[in-house]
Order: C-alpha cells, then sequence, then structure tokens
RNA sequence: GGGCGGGUAGCUCAGUGGGGAGAGCAUCGGCCUUACAAGCCGGGGGUCACAGGUUCGAGCCCUGUUCCGCCUACCA
C-alpha cells in the first residue's frame, strides 16, 4: 500500500483487514487514562456473547464509531470500551440446546459440569461477535475488553448486591410474577412481550345451588376455572347485586365458591361477571388478599396441571388441559357460547413462550428511589437525552417502574450472594462465602441456588467496566462518560437501570447524553426477524459491497426519529460513492506521480487570493473550492456535534461528487494535464490538499478507503489518518466573492449544456457561443475564464461581448443567466419549433414565479409587515424575472419571424 | 384505552428559528470525452394526506378528520 498511482479498481477486502490489523498493532484504539488530553468516553451496549453481528448492532456501532474516530481527530483521549454480556437465559438456552442434540439434559449433567459448559462454549464461539465487531472497524479499545462475568465484573456484582441489601433496597419476598414455563424461572415485568393474539373468550355458565338461576362469566383462559375460587361482580352492577355474599357452583370440579362485590370489575365487559382464580392472575390475586378468598394452584412451573386441577386434568399441560375442560363444559352444558377475541397474551422475550402469573419466592429491588433519583438527574439536564422525546417515555416509565425481580432460577449467571441456615433459617448476605452460620455454630449455610438477571450487572457496566469497586484511573479520567449510543428498545431494560445504579453508587450519573438511534427495518417497514426472512446481513453486506459502504449507508439513512428502511440497493448505491472516491484520488495522484515539488498550501493571509504567491496567484476554481471546503469542515463538526448523521453523510457526499469531482476537478484538468495557463503545481497542490481533507472528514465514516488512499498521498509520509489534524473551518479561507462568481460561471456553463441537451446536439459536436454581457463585472469574469467555458460547455469559438456592442446571433438557442443572454449558435442545426417550444415553456414557469412575486408586492399588508429584507429580496426578484421575461420575449419573436421567412 | 411518530416526486426519505419545494434511487433523452459506463451531460415528474384556523406569508404553528406504524395498559 505504497504511494504512487492506484490500481484501477479498489480492493476493499484486502484493504479493510490490512489496515484494521495496522490499528490494533500500532495500539491505535488504546485511551490512555493518564493522557493529558479532555476526555471522550463511550462504553459500547455489550453484545450477548452468543450473538452473531446483524445489522442492529451494525447501525449502533457505526455511529458509536463516528463519534469516536471524529473525537479523536478533534484532539480528545478517546476511550471506547468494548465488551460482551454473558446474557444468562439466552446463553443458557444455547447451550441446552446444545446439550439436547447430544441427548443430554443439564438435569442430567448437573449444575457444575453445566455451567462448565457454558464456560467451554463461551471460550470456543464468544469471540466471534468480537471479531464481526473489528470487521466493521470498530475502534474499540479492545485491551480492556471486559465480560460481565469476569472476576472484577463478578465482584462488582456482589458489592453491589450486598450494599443494596445492607440498605434495604434489596428484599426477599413472595409475590405474584410472571414465570416462563419453558426456561423455568422467573421474569421481570419488562422481560415479558406483550404478543397480541387471535383468540376465544369463552362464555361459562356457574349455577346456584338452589338450582334456580346462575351466574355467566366470560374469560380467555377456561383451564383456570379448576383454580377459581370466587366469582366477581361489580357491587354497582344492579344485575347482579342480589348475587353477591351468595356462592355458585363451579361447574365440573362442583365445589361451592363465593360471589363477591369488588369495583375492579368492568360492567360492559363481557358479562360483567368476572371469575376469580387467585394462583394464576395478577388482579385475582389482588382480588384474593382483599377478600380473604383461598388460593388453589392447579398449574405447576413447567406448565402442567397440578394434581389439584383434579382428575382427569392432573398432569395434562396447561393448553390440552384447556381443549378438554371446553370439551367436558360444552357436553355439560355450561358453555354457553364462544366469540373470537383478540388480545395480548404475555410471552417470554427469550423463548417466547406464553408465561404464567405465578406466586413465588423471589428477590427484588425496591426501585422508588432509585427510580425517583434517575427522573432527577434528567430533569436537571446532567444526562440530556437526544431526540428529546424519549425524554417523556424514560420518566413515564421510571414513574410507574414496580419492583424489579431480579432472582432467576436459571444457573448461568452470578450466583446471589445469599446463604441460608437449615437450623435457625437466618439468611446471611455477604460477599465472600460464610463458613458457618454466625447463630448456629458449627451449621454449614447453603448459598441461594438462584442466579441474578443478566441487566442488574448490566446496570454496573459504564462503572464495572472501568474498574469499580476499585478506585482506577480509569474511573477517574473516563466517568461519566460522553454519551450512550442505542437504540430505544432498551432504555428501559438498560439505560433506566444505568442511571439509577451509576446515581445510586457512583454518585453521579453514567452519561452525559444519551444518543438513540433508530431501529433498523426492511424496506417494507417490518423489524427484521429471522422468522420473518427479511434480514439483511450485514456481514453479507460487508463481503459484497465493502464495510465501508455499508457504514456509509447506514449513516446517510440515520436521521433523527425516524426508523430506517434499509434494502441492500442502497447499500450498492454507496459502494458507488467509495469507487468515486477512489476514481478522484486516481487523477489526481496519477498527476502528482511525477510531481516533485513540495504539496502545499499558501499560507493563508487576510485575502491570500490578493497576493502574488512568486507568481502564482490563487485562480477562481482554487479560491472556490477552499471557501467552500471550509464551509464542509464546520457543518461536518455541526452535524457530528448534534448527532446528524445523514446530514454528515450527505453534505460530504455532494461536496466530494458535486462540487470537488464534477466542477473542480474538470475545471483543473488542463492545469493537471499541464495544458493550462495556471499550469503545474499550484492546481496540483491545492487538488491534493483538497481530497487530503475530504479524507480526514469522511475517515469517521468510510476509516477504510481513506486510510488506503492517505496513504497513497505523498506528503502524510507513512502517518496514519487517525492521527492527522481534523480540518478545523478557518474563517479567513471563506470566499464569498468566489463563491459567488462561480456560481455565475457554473450558470453559464449549465446554460450552454442545457441548451445543447435540449436540442439534442450531440456532445461529440463542438459548438459556437456568444455570451451578452450587460455588466462590465461579468464581462470580465466570462473572459478570464473562457477557456474554462469552452471546455466544459465544449464550444468551439465564445464571444463575449458586452449587450449591444455586437449583434445578437440569428440562427441560435439562447438562455437568460442572471444579466446575461447567452446564444448557442445552430446555424444548420435550428430547429425553429423546438427552440420557440423550449422558450415558452421556459417563458410560462418564469410568469408564473413573477405572478407570485407580483402579489406579494401588491399586497400593502406584506409591504407594512414584512421584514426589509424579505420586501427587498422581493423587489430584486421582481425585477429580475421582469427582465428575464422580456428577453425571452423578444428571444421569441424573433424565432417566430425566422421560422416565418425560413418558411417563407 | 392511553401515548408517540409518520403521511412531501414513481420509490426511500431530507427540509433542525414560518419568507423562492430538495436529495438519492428509479425514469426518459444524449454520450465508451485518456479518474470513474460502479461513469458523464441534460430533461421530465409534487393541490407537501384532508378540512379549517392563526399570519402580510404555512410543508413548517394551532384545531379537527383520516390512514399507517410503533410503544404502553390489570376489560378477564
Amino acid at each position: 500500500m505504497s504511494e504512487g498511482a492506484l490500481p484501477k479498481g479498489y480492493e476493499f477486502a484486502e484493504v479493510e483487514s490490512h489496515w484494521y490489523n495496522h490499528w490494533e498493532k500500532e495500539s491505535l484504539f488504546r485511551a490512555d487514562a493518564m493522557g493529558q488530553k479532555l476526555p471522550y468516553s463511550i462504553v459500547i451496549p455489550p453484545p450477548n456473547v452468543t450473538g452473531q453481528l446483524h445489522i442492529g448492532h451494525a447501525l449502533n456501532n457505526t455511529l458509536q464509531d463516528i463519534l469516536c474516530r471524529y473525537k479523536r481527530l478533534r484532539g480528545f483521549e478517546v476511550l471506547w470500551a468494548p465488551g460482551t454480556d454473558h446474557a444468562g437465559i439466552a446463553t443458557q438456552n444455547v447451550v441446552e440446546r446444545q446439550l439436547g442434540a447430544e441427548g443430554l439434559t443439564r438435569h442430567g449433567v448437573g449444575r457444575e459440569a453445566f455451567v462448565q459448559r457454558v464456560w467451554e462454549w463461551k471460550a470456543r464461539y464468544g469471540g466471534i461477535i468480537i471479531n464481526q465487531l473489528k470487521r466493521l472497524g470498530a475502534s474499540c479499545d479492545w485491551s480492556r475488553e471486559r465480560f460481565t462475568m469476569d472476576e472484577g465484573l463478578s465482584t462488582a456484582v456482589r458489592q453491589v448486591f450486598v450494599s443494596l441489601y445492607e440498605a434495604g433496597l434489596i428484599y426477599r419476598g413472595r409475590r405474584m410474577i410472571n414465570w416462563c414455563p419453558r426456561c423455568m424461572t422467573a421474569l421481570a415485568n419488562i422481560e415479558v412481550d406483550g404478543e397480541e393474539l387471535d383468540s376465544f373468550l369463552y362464555y361459562i355458565r356457574y349455577p346456584l345451588p338452589s338450582g334456580k338461576g346462575s351466574l355467566v362469566v366470560a374469560t380467555t383462559r377456561p383451564e383456570t376455572m379448576l383454580g377459581d375460587t370466587a366469582v366477581a361482580v361489580n357491587p354497582e352492577d344492579h344485575r347482579y347485586r342480589a348475587y353477591i355474599g351468595q356462592k355458585v357452583i363451579l361447574p365440573i370440579v362442583g365445589r361451592n365458591i363465593p360471589v363477591i362485590g369488588d369495583p375492579y370489575v368492568e360492567r360492559e365487559f363481557g358479562t360483567g361477571a368476572l371469575k376469580v382464580t387467585p394462583a394464576h392472575d395478577f388482579n385475582d390475586f389482588e382480588l384474593c388478599g382483599k377478600h380473604h378468598l383461598e388460593l388453589v394452584q392447579v398449574i405447576d412451573e413447567r406448565g402442567i396441571m397440578t394434581e389439584q386441577a383434579g382428575r382427569p386434568y392432573a398432569g395434562m399441560d396447561r393448553f390440552a388441559c384447556r381443549k378438554q375442560i371446553l370439551k367436558d363444559l360444552n357436553k355439560s352444558g355450561h358453555l354457553v357460547k364462544t366469540e373470537p377475541y383478540k388480545h395480548r397474551v404475555g410471552h417470554c422475550y427469550r423463548c417466547h413462550n406464553v408465561v404464567e402469573p405465578m406466586l413465588s419466592l423471589q428477590w427484588f429491588v425496591a426501585t422508588r428511589g432509585l427510580a425517583q433519583a434517575a427522573i432527577e438527574a434528567v430533569k436537571e439536564g446532567k444526562t440530556r437525552i437526544i431526540p428529546a422525546k424519549w425524554e417523556k417515555d424514560y420518566f413515564n416509565w421510571l414513574e410507574n417502574l414496580e419492583d424489579w425481580c431480579i432472582s432467576r432460577q436459571i444457573w448461568w449467571g452470578h450466583r446471589i450472594p445469599a446463604w441460608y441456615c437449615p437450623k435457625c433459617n437466618d439468611v446471611i448476605v455477604s460477599m465472600e462465602a460464610p463458613k458457618e452460620c454466625p447463630n448456629c455454630p458449627g451449621a454449614a449455610v447453603e448459598q441461594d441456588p438462584d442466579v441474578l438477571d443478566t441487566w442488574l450487572s448490566s446496570s454496573l457496566w459504564p462503572f464495572s467496566i472501568l474498574g469499580w469497586p476499585d478506585k482506577t484511573l480509569d474511573l477517574e479520567k473516563f466517568y461519566p462518560t460522553s454519551v450512550l449510543v442505542t437504540a430505544f428498545d432498551i432504555l428501559f431494560f438498560w439505560v433506566a437501570r444505568m442511571m439509577m445504579m451509576g446515581l445510586e453508587f457512583m454518585k453521579e450519573v453514567p452519561f452525559r447524553q444519551v444518543y438513540v438511534h433508530a431501529l433498523v427495518r426492511d424496506a417494507e417497514g417490518q423489524k427484521m426477524s429471522k422468522s420473518r426472512g427479511n434480514v439483511i446481513d450485514p456481514l453479507l453486506m460487508m463481503d459484497k459491497y465493502g464495510t465501508d459502504a455499508l457504514r456509509f449507508a447506514l449513516t446517510a439513512f440515520a436521521a433523527q426519529g425516524r426508523d430506517i428502511r434499509l434494502s441492500e440497493e442502497r447499500i450498492e448505491g454507496y459502494k458507488h460513492f467509495v469507487n468515486k472516491i477512489w476514481n478522484a484520488a486516481r487523477l489526481v495522484l496519477m498527476n502528482l506521480a511525477d510531481f516533485e515539488g513540495p504539496v502545499r498550501l499558501p499560507e493563508a493571509p487576510a485575502k491570500p487570493w490578493e497576493k502574488d504567491r512568486g507568481g502564482e496567484v490563487l485562480g477562481l476554481a482554487h479560491r472556490w473550492i477552499l471557501s467552500r471546503l471550509q464551509r464542509v469542515a464546520a457543518e461536518t463538526v455541526e452535524s457530528l456535534d448534534n448527532y446528524y448523521f445523514n446530514q454528515y453523510a450527505q453534505v460530504l457526499y455532494q461536496f466530494l461528487w458535486h462540487e470537488y469531482c464534477d466542477w473542480y476537478l474538470e475545471i483543473i484538468k488542463p492545469d493537471l494535464y499541464g495544458r493550462g495557463a495556471d499550469a503545474g503545481d499550484l492546481a496540483r497542490s491545492v487538488a491534493a490538499v483538497v481530497l487530503e481533507k475530504i479524507l480526514i472528514l469522511l475517515h469517521p465514516v468510510m476509516p477504510f478507503i481513506t486510510e488506503e488512499v492517505w496513504h497513497r498521498l505523498p506528503h502524510t509520509s507513512g502517518m496514519t489518518i487517525m492521527k492527522a489534524a481534523f480540518p478545523e473551518a478557518q474563517a479567513e479561507w471563506i470566499d464569498p466573492e468566489a463563491e459567488e462568481q462561480m456560481e455565475t460561471l457554473m450558470a453559464v456553463i449549465v446554460a450552454i449544456r442545457n441548451i445543447r441537451g435540449e436540442m439534442n446536439v450531440s456532445p461529440a459536436l463542438k459548438v459556437e457561443v456568444a455570451c451578452l454581457c450587460v455588466q462590465d463585472a461579468e464581462l470580465d469574469l466570462l473572459k478570464v475564464h473562457q477557456s474554462t467555458i469552452a471546455d466544459l460547455g465544449k464550444v468551439s469559438k465564445l464571444t463575449i461581448a458586452k449587450a449591444g456592442k455586437i449583434a445578437k446571433p440569428r440562427y441560435a438557442a439562447g438562455a437568460v443567466v442572471r444579466n446575461m443572454e447567452v446564444f448557442v449558435v445552430l446555424k444548420d442545426i435550428l430547429d425553429f419549433d423546438s427552440e420557440s417550444s423550449r422558450l415558452q415553456k421556459e417563458l410560462a414557469k418564469l410568469e408564473k414565479e413573477l405572478g407570485l412575486t407580483h402579489r406579494k408586492l401588491s399586497n400593502d399588508d406584506f409591504l407594512q409587515k414584512a421584514p426589509h429584507e424579505v420586501i427587498e429580496k422581493e423587489r430584486e426578484k421582481n425585477v429580475r424575472l421582469g427582465e428575464k421575461i422580456d428577453k425571452l420575449n423578444r428571444r421569441l419573436e424573433i424565432m417566430n419571424g425566422l421560422r416565418e421567412s425560413r418558411a417563407g
């Protein structure tokens, strides 16, 4: 990858692996906690150790990488701290499946051996996602890579548990929780996904013992009737008021159960009568407490009907039982009717099985106080959520937060540091295992078999990854972190909990800002998922189009507050942009190959272009491109500082392609080829310098091609682009005059091309052009740049004259540009009809515009109330349009005259 | 039920203090012009969902309607 002319094609695969290895070898991602630079830090949202890089990761990490690379270029001490999450249930499930394939079960192999298996699995496959992140170009400091089950992080978890327990913020209690019968563990409320199901509402008759009358209840879960211990009605409901206090017979079972009154019951829903199953429903459990009802558990932890469900149901699967019950109720005439019904049913977020509400002894975090602090920190602006609309959801969630169930009945995870004495039943919570019960000398204690919710360890991530509970230099330098970059789907799972824990244990927010980015969806707006089969695999995309193209595509679509609809074609499209960069570089470097002189940009005095630089006066195109470069640099900073990633991508795309390539390089080609007046070094210097700056500006989003081309530039002498100086915008190079003049010049050229195109003149054919100017300034401008006009407009003979000094060419198509008239002479080929219709079309457009300005200017209210500048602008526009229209009208008259004379 | 976001060119979307409707892709026409056909040059295409309102002026602000998407909730 040496200097010199570039190969014809850009070989991204080779380049990407080469440079990534180089960066790692040179430790360019490593942060120095002792460094003097200002810190900028991000902790990665740790991917599951079982994870495969999906498109969401690709977006998330591309954005983080952009920020990190950008901040490095701007002189910050950047730490992007990476790692993976042990993902308790998910990982356990993966290894269980693996065991299953071998005909084994986790209970069969036993706890210790199973956990050993998981570690082996992790050693073997845990690095996959990390390598995929590297493939993406992620500039994480891998020397600081952590895993949530590392020794240090495990210590942090225990420390947190013990502290919260001692502070009374962790407690153990028997409560109603969500239970996954597949994973065989408790879940936190947030880990339950409500999925809408097409189901049925079943109406079941509960007769009165007297035989006279009955109550009909409506339910979606008929199998739970086996555990009913009451029927509830609304006490205000006159239909049922008389039943309150009486008993009804539970069909099939034959048990008498009371009818109770409670305002919780909705009169309008179903029949207005509700069957109460306290052991299997959150609300029914509430009623049970309030009305002192019995509690009958008919479904067990595996989702199997219990003995209490009675024959023949005991031992049946809960769904099989539902079918059987319906059959039986139907037979006995208790099933009144069945109607289709759509409702939401809780599913395990890991295995998607239907969860069961269950009464269970679990550990909880009391969240009220922690949540309050997390709310206040955002309200006080200590942490800013961007875009701000997410703050509302954040507040809302925290305000309604219930206690967090943190114990899981699985084996893979941080074991709960609680021990029980079988003799005195005391609970000992401590960092290390106690040798014996402190109350009962000699009594061995047993550790709680459960492990902690994965999200508990994740909630410590911003400080545990930096070494807490030790007082480390990393914590000192990099906590609080600068920003957390995440999708909204883990705002509550993770972000809110990090806020709570950070504030509790560090007494300081974990991050100054939270940037919430979009979700990547497919082209139809559907969430990407394997089951839908609509996933775009980022690895495949990198294989096909290169990492830079994928990153650029994601970035270009990362507008705030909107989901991304991604399709493969768009990624492919940005491969063209990568190609464009490569070819622009080829052109420049081709001409630098034999370039002896130093590549240099003149120093920037107050007005650099007014000084004679040893015979080299900076020409218009150079002044213009350098001026535009300053603005683009400023826009880059503005975009990235505000997380307008799409704007960042688009500004650079536009600048490189449509200004630098389409105009600047085209204009200086004669110089590069040694034919122009300004021949030589200056054009090469400016072209190379601007290219170099563009590469730096693009580097955050396209790290690979920028580094590769950078090294081919003659003056970078082996230095990495990662250590280049960021091209801060320099006001003294901003040159409004050059911008204005270039615009005029470009407008003239576009006018010529436009006529050629519309009149179907072959690009191979050079034409004669006349430009008639009113103003001296424009006349001079065109004269100075006549060779450029001739080159880019493909002009054989260019006449530039003061209006009125020469006659307007007769057999020509014309256009009005600013105060000038541009004519393309088409002596033999002019088609009067098409030219006249072209002019008419143009006229119609202008007249419509004129009508609008005219209406505004004849409106007194407008003249009185609008700001002066706006009125002035409108007046100028009015005059300009009027003149243009006059000219076109005259032109049209001539055209018509010519047509008649030719016809005659 | 509540909340949020969206409806702008054929498609996907920008439009971040109200003041001339934009881009990319697609499409059409013309070009192998020695960086690039993965390219160059040019063209066409929009009642900014609908209806009101505020304003001299609304894609943008307000109200209502409608369609789509998402999030949330204890009507079983």
